[in-house]
DNA sequence: ACCCAGGGTCATA
DNA sequence: TATGACCATGGG
């Protein structure tokens, strides 16, 4: 049987550890979350490397900034205009936000997708990888692989998926250190999959539109 | 020349 | 509630 579990034991075992998420402190990792919104990691990095460049990887200098210029920095990112506002939006937030480890999840959950630009995956990002919550990361990779696993159907909604997650995988122990090593393997999974077709399954390739996977009608 | 990327918001029906 | 337009750069 495919269970989630399972599924996790043949990622982990193919890919090994992954180490998310990839950054040098929690605030990096919400800007990151922020500016990978349909966007490739290596475009991220670049604007990064900008914000560093400009000693302006902080919620106080991002807030100062105008508009104009930190979309500027933001440009490799693509919707650089749009990610300026988003990235202020959540630093206005962030700095007045007083939330400490007894803060309850669902709670400080309810605070990120309120911001305007954090909607559930971004939310699920910074409570997974920066405050270390047992939330587990539903993104387009995600859904595509199990859908042509027949292991969920596509119309659900992201919370129900969340919720189906997260059920399957209640008896583990660790679950922010599983649930951190899981999405990161099934975005591993679609990087290298396409290139050197592995025995996860035969019919998974991630790509969106995979010939060997609409062959085999599994969509 | 296309397709895609570690989504989200807003207007419309 | 469910689609569709829109945001926009960079790599394959």
């Amino acid at each position: 049987m495919l269970t989630p579990y399972r599924i996790f034991q043949k990622l982990l075992k193919q890919y090994d550890y992954q180490y998310w998420w990839p950054a040098n402190s929690p605030f990096e990792v919400m800007v990151g979350a922020i500016l990978t919104q349909n966007t490739s990691w290596t475009n991220v990095e670049k604007a990064i490397i900008n914000l560093n460049k400009n000693k302006a990887l902080s919620c106080h200098k991002i807030i100062k900034m105008s508009d104009e210029n930190l979309a500027e920095l933001l440009r490799p990112v693509g919707y650089f205009n749009v990610k300026a506002r988003r990235l202020k939006n959540f630093c206005n937030w962030y700095q007045t936000s007083n939330n400490s480890e007894q803060t309850n999840t669902d709670c400080l959950r309810r605070e990120l997708l309120s911001i305007n630009g954090v909607g559930p995956e971004t939310a699920d990002d910074i409570l997974l990888y920066a405050f270390r919550r047992p939330v587990f990361v539903i993104d387009a990779y995600t859904r595509r692989l199990f859908s042509r696993l027949e292991l969920i159907e596509d119309n659900k909604s992201y919370e129900e998926l969340r919720s189906w997650f997260e059920t399957k995988l209640k008896r583990v122990k660790n679950k922010v250190a599983l649930f951190n090593e899981y999405h990161a393997l099934i975005v591993q999974h679609a990087k290298a999959h396409c290139r050197a077709r592995k025995p996860l399954c035969e019919t998974c390739c991630l790509k969106r539109s995979c010939a060997y996977a609409k062959a085999n009608r599994k969509f």
